[in-house]
DNA sequence: ATAATTTTTTAGACTAGGCTAAAATTTTTT
DNA sequence: AAAAAATTTTAGCCTAGTCTAAAAAATTAT
C-alpha cells in the first residue's frame, strides 16, 4: 500500500516519463510537485526500496514494470473521476482536476470497477486523455497539435495539452470544446498565431493557444 | 481547514455527544478511535486552539457551535456517499464504510452539494441514519428498539444501530432489511431472546441482535 | 478520611514528510 | 583540461501525529 504522497510521486514520475522518456532527473519531479530536490531524493530512496522504481545516485529515475501499474491506475482513477463530475454531477471541464486530485487516492478496488461500470466504461476524460485499463493499458489516439495544421485545413478538437483551469476557461469562452471542427484560415509566420473559423465565427488565437489543443 | 485526523475526532466526539450528552472524556474519545489518552489529550489541545470545542483539564470536552456544525458536515458527507455507493454502484450495506470513511473527508463544496441533488435529496443512509443538511440539521425520526416491541405487536424496521459488516450481513441472511415487516410472536423472559415472524418465516435471535435493530 | 484504583496529563521519543544549508558530483563553458 | 555553473545528495532541523512511561488528579473503596 502506498502512501498519499507516494502516490503523488508516482503520479508525477510517470507523467514525466509519457513526455521525456526514461531517467527522470530529480530537479523535474522537484519542480512538477512544487517541492525541493532534496525532498525528493529523500522520497525515491523510498520508493525504489519499495521497488516500483530504479534509482542510482546521479542518475535519475525510471519506474519499474509494477511502478509504471501502480502509476496508471492512479491515472486510471483520476480520469474516472473527472468523467463522474461532469457527466453526473454538472462541473465543468475546468473544475474537475483539484477534487479528482483527492478523490484519486481513495483505496477501494470494487470502488472504482464499480465507477467504471456506472460510467459506461468510458475511454477518455473531459480533457481527451485516455483512461487506462486495471493493466494500465490505454488506446493511444491519432492527434496532433492545432498549430501543426496548415493553412485551409480543417481538424476537430480531440484533447487539449494544458488542463489548467485559466486556459479551459479560455476554451470555454471561445467556444472550443471536445469534438468541434475548426479551420485554419490563414497563419502568421511572424508570431505563429492563427485565424481559426470555429462554429462560423473568425477568431484569432496565438501560438501559444494553438500549441495546447490536440486536433484529428 | 481541518486535517484528515481533525476531523476523526470531530465526528468521534460528535457521535458520543449524540449518545452520552456534554463532557465526553479522554478515555471514551480514545476508545472510539483506537488510539491512546495521551495522544487524545493532544489533539483536544488543538482543537480547543481552534474554536471546535471546549476543554478544561480533567474535565472532558464538548463541541462548540463550530465544532458541531463541522462534525455534522463530515457525517452529512459519510452518509450521502453512503447512499451512493448502494443506489449508484451496487455496494450491499455492509460494504459501504470502509469506503465512506475515506470519502468524507474530500474536501469540495460544490462536490457535496451536487452529489445530494444527483441522489434526489435523500434524508436517510442504507442503515436508517439520517442525513443532516449543511446547517447540521436533521429530522429526529421516531423509533424504538425491537426489544422493547411486547408480543404479538408489529413493527417496520426502520435503522439498525450497529452498522458493522459482521452485524449487517448477519441480517441479509436472516432476510432483515430497512422497511421489512416484523411481528413478535414469543419473548423468551430469561434470555430477552425473541421469536419473530418475518416473510411469513419464524426465525429466533438473542438479546443482542433485538437491541440492534430499530423499528416503528 | 485515607488508601487504592482509575483516569488524565506531561515529558520525552519516534516516524513520515518536508525544509535549509553545505558538500559532493556532474555538466557546461572557456 | 581546468574553472564555473548547475544538479544532486547529505546532514541536521522542523511539524503533525502518534507512542510509552511516569506524574498528577480525580474517583472509588475501605
Amino acid at each position: 500500500m502506498f502512501s498519499l504522497s507516494e502516490e503523488n510521486y508516482l503520479k508525477s514520475i510517470y507523467h514525466l516519463e509519457a513526455i521525456h522518456g526514461k531517467g527522470i532527473s530529480t530537479n523535474s519531479i522537484a519542480k512538477k510537485l512544487e517541492t525541493k530536490a532534496s525532498s525528493v531524493t529523500d522520497m525515491i530512496k523510498k520508493l525504489a526500496e519499495k521497488k516500483v522504481l530504479v534509482y542510482k545516485k546521479y542518475q535519475g529515475v525510471s519506474l519499474t514494470v509494477l511502478g509504471r501499474k501502480e502509476a496508471a491506475n492512479i491515472v486510471r482513477k483520476h480520469r474516472l473521476w473527472e468523467v463522474f463530475l461532469v457527466d453526473k454531477l454538472n462541473f465543468s471541464w475546468d473544475e474537475v482536476h483539484d477534487v479528482a486530485e483527492q478523490l484519486e487516492h481513495i483505496k477501494s478496488p470494487k470502488l472504482i470497477d464499480e465507477l467504471d461500470v456506472f460510467l459506461g466504461f468510458p475511454k477518455m476524460d473531459p480533457h481527451g486523455d485516455p483512461i487506462p485499463d486495471k493493466e494500465g493499458n490505454f488506446q493511444k489516439i491519432e492527434k496532433r497539435l492545432l498549430s501543426t495544421l496548415e493553412e485551409n485545413k480543417t481538424g476537430i478538437c480531440v484533447g487539449v495539452n494544458d488542463s489548467s483551469s485559466d486556459f479551459l476557461k479560455y476554451l470555454d469562452k471561445n467556444n472550443i470544446s471536445l469534438g468541434k471542427k475548426m479551420k485554419v484560415l490563414s497563419k502568421e509566420s511572424f508570431d505563429g498565431s492563427l485565424t481559426i473559423l470555429i462554429h462560423s465565427k473568425e477568431i484569432t488565437i496565438s501560438k501559444k493557444i494553438s500549441n495546447n489543443i490536440y486536433i484529428q
